[in-house]
Parts: structure tokens; C-alpha cells; sequence
DNA sequence: ACCATAAAACGAAACGTTTCGCGAAACAAA
DNA sequence: TTTGTTTCGCGAAACGTTTCGTTTTATGGT
């Protein structure tokens, strides 16, 4: 039926230690090497990876647990965490817990009881034990895009704050001071850091926040669309706006040109994400946008190194920095 | 360490075959379930997968291999189907081939390494062989949203065609003539289909196709745009637009409203893919709204039959029909 | 040619299950 | 009771690797 190492060994006339031995790297004469190879070539050997790790308690298989398959920010830092995995022969289970603490559970349960080797994990708020569990079980495991409090971890983040600290500038620099904001929900990581880096901004050039600036979305097309038009019929209404992710960006948009507001005339704008939006939205947007595939690598690289049993440098945060599309949807205003 | 189906033995005075005939439905007499199922309670008992694959040859994993990870429409299909299949003791093993044939054949390769049980697979055109490898091999495979020539195979698709075909057919009813379409690569399947339908409705009306309202995009946003503007310029411009993908639709509706071109008085609209537009833009847009969920579970259901050995249909080819959300971007137009 | 040492190959046990054939026990019918 | 039949439990082998301790082979210095 299949090759195994038996059959290897046999062609050779080698013993299957000796086998198993060169497939490990380990020390194998030349000629046995050359002879080793030709019999995996001819007979299409292929490891039994179950074989193995039932000796070597090993899966080769990664978990990666993330809020939604629906947001195209997770699944393409996904996309990046599977290819780089799989060039090392790992194989990655994903899995969505639709925003849903007690599907995270649920998932995360399932992913220790396949036996993973090593997790990925974008946790939802306030399931911090979950993470401890994780912690305590000694399976490697990286957070991402979001913090945990208290908690000694591999982490790789966006620096939120200071992507929104030098947009919400930007438009201060060009005398916007009437600026709004449509941020995330106020129990996700993100969405605070976002808002605290407009908050310090303001501070920072010692001007106040209007807390009716301040709009607060769930992530969705839907409330970018709303919040904007809210936004809008504020007396008077900001003479900027920006909004911290792809979803709500869209929805903006959207509501900006179904009403005939003018970019920038009208508003200046900042949006995030999508970096598509610069080419395709007149006048080109600007726009904050996210290093996506750093993340996934960034993830991947050391959850393998993890695997690897190397600890050196825990925990490792990493935070990366996030880049800002300057374009023509940006006025002066007087001050 | 961990428990194992020896402790279980040694815990109840049972046998380890016992223990094994349980796990796997045997009969055992009452007494003995009871005292089983509770050694696994208070010893935390949890199969060892790998021992179990050693020996069964099956790994309970699952490979979706999907042309992008970063396209709403793949992603959510996944997730329904990780759902279905978690349900069963399935992890879902996914892969992405970023719409290249080279990596589909090399991640179709590894998840042959890896051993799944089964594929779901959305193949890219031209990539026939693949198919007929996998099948070849006997490892049970599910296509989904494109079709495979010459080949038996089980197969969830979307009724494409007719889509189409009541979403312009409506227009017509409605007086239109001039339609414009803008439509996806014609080497895909699905848009070969989105086409035929438009093109057979006004064969079926007895009236005439304009080569030149037909636009072949890429089912990229920026296309959307790019050719609702084509559409436009063209005199005299088309009564209406049907646009056959949710990222085009996008795209589209950003250059419509740029424009100040009004919805339905300078063009009626029919959309794709995206509920939540209806809601959003105004007026109402109509969408065709393809049935993701059941596209996922349809077609986890049938793996998971034929992973069971049961052949019964095969091969089964469902065609499932889209759903048509008429709303107020749609006007009459005098014939 | 000889010995010491290093390098390479070997054999057997182990990982945690399932499965198969057989024996024991339970039960029903005679 | 005896016999026949069904149900349940058991022991051992097998799945394809890795690993460890040991034996064999190669190497090099004298």
C-alpha cells in the first residue's frame, strides 16, 4: 500500500534506525545518504506524521483562533501566518469564534484536545483566563492585535496609538481643531488605543476634546455610514473626520457621497486599512494602513521559534508601526 | 503525564479492549458504561488522535483549499463549513493558492502529506488534472462554486445562471433595454455563468445584446469603479447596470456616487453578494445574495457522508438557488 | 600491523490506540 | 440440568515511527 520506512530500509538493506536516523539529520555516510535518497525518490516515501508524533508528541499543526472569518484584516494576516507555517511543514487549523467568548472557549478546547503544538490566538475581551489556561498547559502561544492584562506573553501588535496620534496631527498641522472620530467598541484593545492616540494628540497641542466628536461604531459597514451623517448634523458640524478601520471606512464613504458632502471642501478625511481606497476614492484618500503581512510573519515566526523550544527573550512584544497614505482628501483650514 | 486508555483499564479492573469497544460504540453492559465514563470524567481522559490515525488511517482533519483568504465570499463559505465539520471531531485544515495554479498543485501536495480525510476544493480553472488526482487517489472531495469538465464529482454550486437571468429580467420587465453588465475574468466559471444568463434573457425577450455594455472586470474593487465610468461614457449610456460581484459592486457604487450619478433616475442598479448594502445605500440597493451558509454546510455535509464510505448519489451535484432583493435602485423606463 | 577512538549502523522497546479471534458468562429454550 | 445462542470481556498483535544502548565499521596515529 504506502511506503514506509520499512520499505526503505529493505531497498537499501539498511536497518530503519538508520533510516530514521538520516531523516532526523542526523549522521548517515554519503553513499548511504545517496543510496537513501533514491529509494524515497523511487518509492515516493512520504513520513507518516501520526506515526511520528505518537513518539514524538508532536502534531506539526498549528491552531489559529480568530474573532471572524468574515473581516478581511484577520484572514489576511491568516493568510500570511499559513504560508509561512507551511513552509516548515506545519499545517494550520483555523478557526472563527464569531466574536462569541463561549465559541472561543468552545474552539479553543477543541484545539487542545487535537493537540496542537502551537497557538495563534486573537483573543476576545475579558476571557483573559483562557489565555492563562493556555500559559499553564505550556502550549506556545502568540497573542495578536490584542493585549492581555497581567499576563506574560509572546504578543504582536500594532501601535494603534501612535497610528492615530500622527493622523489625528496631521489634520491639526493643516488647523483642523474640530475633528471627529469614528473608533471602535470600547472593550476592544484596539479600538481604546486608537482613541487614546486622538485623545493625546489634542492634549499634546493643548487643545480639548469635544466629547461629541467622538462617535462610537462597532466595526461594521453599517454604523460608518450612520456615525458619519451623525457626525454631520453636529452644529457645527468638525471640519475633519477620521475613521480607525476598514468596515466603517466603506460606510463613510458611502454616506459622504450619497449626500454630497465634498472630500475635503466639505470634510477632510483619514480612513484606515484598505489600501485600495487610495487609488480608487476621488479625491485619492488618505489613509492609515496596517502591516498586515509583518503581523502574520512577525506571528509566525515566533510561534515557530517557540516550538523550537526557544525561549530566548520571553516574552517578545512586537510592536509594529502602521503607515500614513497622505493624500488629496486633506484641506487647510484657517485657523 | 496524560491519561491514557491503560488508566482507564487500570482504573475500572477493565480491559483495555473493553475501554477501546466502549470509545467506539461497542456494547458493554450498563454497569461498566457507567463506571468508564466515569473514570474519563475524574482522569480527564481525552482520545489520543495519532494513535488512533496509526492504527485507523484516518486523521479527522479536513483540507479547504480556497483561491483567497482575503474575498468575503470564500471566507464565509469556510466558515460555515469549519463549523459543520468541528461538530464532528473535524479540524479544518485551510489553505489559500492566491488565485495560482503553481501553489494550489503545491498546497493540494501537502494536504495529500498531511493525510486528510477528505478536500473541499474551489479549483482554479484550467487546474483539471488536480482534480482528477485527488480523486484518483480516493481521498473523498467536495468542489464548490466552479465546475470541473469531465469529471465525477460531488459539487455544490450556485445557480449562477438564473441568478443572473431574474435579476435582468427584471430589468426588462421594467422596460430596460439598454443594460450594461460588468462581469468577472471569463476564465471563471461563475462568470462565464453570470454572463450566460444575461446574454439567454435577451435571447428569451427576443432582443438584441450590445457587445460593448458587457465589461469584463476582475472582481476587484477597483475594476467596479474603473468600469461603472466606462459604462457611463459610453452614448447614449445604459438605463441600468448589473454588477456580478460584491467587490465591483463596491467599487461601483463609490463612482456612481462621486459622480452625483443618481440612483435610479440616471441609472438603475442590481448588485451582488452583500446583503448589508441594502441597507445602507440609498436608495435601497437591489442585490443578488448568494446563499453562503448553505453553500458551507451543503458541502460539508456531503464530505462528511462520503468520508463515512457512503457513496449513495454519487456523484451529487447541488445547485442552489440565489435569492433576489428587489428594492428602490430600480426604476421603469418607457419602452 | 596494531590499538585507540570516533563514526556509523543496528536491534529492540516504546508511543496509545484498534482489531481479531477466542473464551467466559449470561440467558433462553428444552 | 443440559444445550444452544447471544453478549461481553480479554490478550496479543499491529500501525510506522523515534530513541537508546550496544555493536560494528571506519579512521588515524604510531
Amino acid at each position: 500500500m504506502t511506503t514506509t520506512i520499512k520499505d526503505i530500509a529493505k531497498y537499501t538493506g539498511l536497518s530503519i534506525s538508520t533510516i530514521s536516523k538520516y531523516l532526523n539529520g542526523g549522521n548517515v555516510l554519503e553513499r548511504n545518504k545517496k543510496l537513501i535518497e533514491e529509494a524515497i525518490q523511487t518509492l515516493d516515501f512520504k513520513v507518516n506524521e501520526m506515526a511520528r508524533g505518537l513518539r514524538t508528541n508532536r502534531t506539526m499543526t498549528v491552531g489559529v483562533l480568530i474573532p471572524s472569518l468574515e473581516n478581511i484584516f484577520f484572514t489576511s494576516i491568516v493568510s500570511n501566518i499559513e504560508s509561512m507555517l507551511l513552509k516548515e511543514g506545519y499545517s494550520t487549523i483555523v478557526c472563527d469564534y464569531k466574536e462569541d467568548p463561549r465559541l472561543e472557549e468552545k474552539k479553543l478546547q477543541f484545539l487542545f484536545d487535537k493537540m496542537v503544538d502551537g497557538i495563534v490566538l486573537m483573543p476576545v475581551p475579558g476571557n483573559d483566563n483562557l489565555v492563562k489556561e493556555i500559559i499553564a498547559r505550556g502550549t506556545p502561544l502568540v497573542l495578536i492585535d490584542r493585549l492581555v492584562n497581567d499576563v506574560d506573553c509572546d504578543v504582536v501588535l500594532v501601535d494603534n496609538l501612535n497610528a492615530s496620534y500622527n493622523a489625528v496631527e496631521q489634520l491639526i498641522i493643516r488647523g483642523h481643531r474640530r475633528i471627529g472620530i469614528i473608533v471602535g467598541p470600547q472593550n476592544i484593545y484596539t479600538a481604546q488605543e486608537r482613541l487614546k492616540g486622538y485623545i493625546r494628540v489634542f492634549e499634546d497641542y493643548g487643545l480639548k476634546v469635544d466629547p461629541n466628536l467622538i462617535k462610537y461604531g462597532d466595526y461594521q459597514i453599517e454604523s460608518g455610514y450612520h456615525l458619519l451623517l451623525e457626525l454631520m448634523k453636529i452644529d457645527p458640524p468638525p471640519t475633519a473626520v477620521y475613521v480607525t478601520n476598514y468596515e466603517m471606512t466603506i460606510g463613510s464613504i458611502i454616506a459622504i457621497n450619497e449626500n454630497n458632502i465634498r472630500i475635503p471642501d466639505d470634510i477632510s478625511f483619514i480612513g484606515f486599512d484598505n489600501q485600495d481606497l487610495t487609488r480608487i476614492v476621488k479625491p485619492a484618500l488618505s489613509i492609515v494602513v496596517q502591516p498586515v503581512q509583518q503581523i502574520g510573519e512577525t506571528a509566525a515566526k515566533i510561534l515557530l521559534k517557540r516550538m523550537r523550544k526557544d525561549q530566548k527573550g520571553f516574552p517578545v512584544v512586537t510592536r509594529l508601526k502602521t503607515e500614513l497614505l497622505l493624500r488629496d482628501s486633506i484641506k487647510k483650514v484657517e485657523g
